[in-house]
DNA sequence: ATGCCTCAGCTCCTGAGA
């Protein structure tokens, strides 16, 4: 089984290289963030067309997050159950027998922010609710945009970027806090390339000088890790003319 | 550099992203 997650920044911008790589890598689930559209302009017919069906949880302009599988979805739900959010930030299904969570971690925009704090409080929630959903799913994904780095090896210039957003410890902690469930870094199972990011400014020529981080992950319950076959980031759809600034990450199960 | 680029929208600037 093959799963994959994608911040593609505009679902609307981004399709026909969405349709591109699933032709290329055609994986059992994707996890898309921020579509950025509502769910009647969502291309379910594209989508069918490719092989897949769709559960899509939208909203106008920011975040929205889709579910792509090329088995039936079942199980659905949106957001986290008991916790109040009025932006689309998180689908789950089961699928081929596996609890499937795509999300679209909030942010922060800066430390010491409403924002920032809005992380923090989402980021508690989620934590207490994949607690709940892991007794019950013994075999789990959660993967998506995290918007945060484990440690420093995750940041380009881990100096500069010291405490800022995505490098605070506050946020490292709470990263910690899914790990502490027994949550395994797929990333990390396996030997990566020095310098893996799977996010690169679009100023600055980032991509190109390598100036990222990876924030964009794929956690796997202690059952499914140990079917853990590879696990990588494909940094080819960066190369595309216009670009997501986020790369898609991959990862492999045994059957 | 409160800069750099990209996207959406009550679109020719602003807010947000990360």
């Amino acid at each position: 089984m093959k799963l994959a997650t994608w911040n593609v920044n505009s679902l609307s911008v981004r399709l026909p290289q969405v349709l591109d790589w699933l032709e290329k890598n055609p994986v059992d689930v994707l996890a898309l963030q921020e579509t950025k559209m509502t769910d009647d302009k969502f291309p379910m017919a594209e989508f069918a067309g490719a092989g897949y069906q769709a559960q899509h949880f939208g909203q106008k302009t920011y975040n929205g997050v889709a579910l792509l599988s090329r088995s039936p979805a079942t199980e659905v739900l949106r957001n986290i159950p008991g916790f109040a959010d009025d932006l689309a930030r998180v689908i789950t299904a089961t699928v081929d027998g596996v609890r499937v969570i795509g999300a679209y971690f909030p942010n922060g925009q800066e430390p010491g922010s409403d924002k920032f704090e809005y992380k923090l409080h989402w980021l508690r929630a989620l934590r207490e609710w994949v607690r709940t959903e892991l007794a019950q799913h013994p075999r789990l994904v959660l993967m998506g945009d995290y918007n945060i780095t484990f440690d420093d090896a995750d940041v380009w210039d881990p100096v500069t970027l010291k405490d800022t957003i995505h490098c605070t410890e506050e946020e490292r902690y709470a990263l910690r806090a899914l790990i502490a469930l027994g949550l395994v870094d797929a990333h990390r199972l396996f030997a990566q390339p020095p310098k893996s990011y799977s996010w690169w400014d679009y100023r600055g020529f980032g991509f190109r000088r390598n100036r990222g981080l990876r924030i964009d992950h794929i956690l796997l319950s202690p059952d499914l890790a140990k079917t853990a076959r590879s696990c990588s980031i494909d940094k080819d759809p960066r190369k595309n003319e216009r670009p997501s600034d986020h790369a898609p990450v991959l990862v492999e199960l045994a059957p």
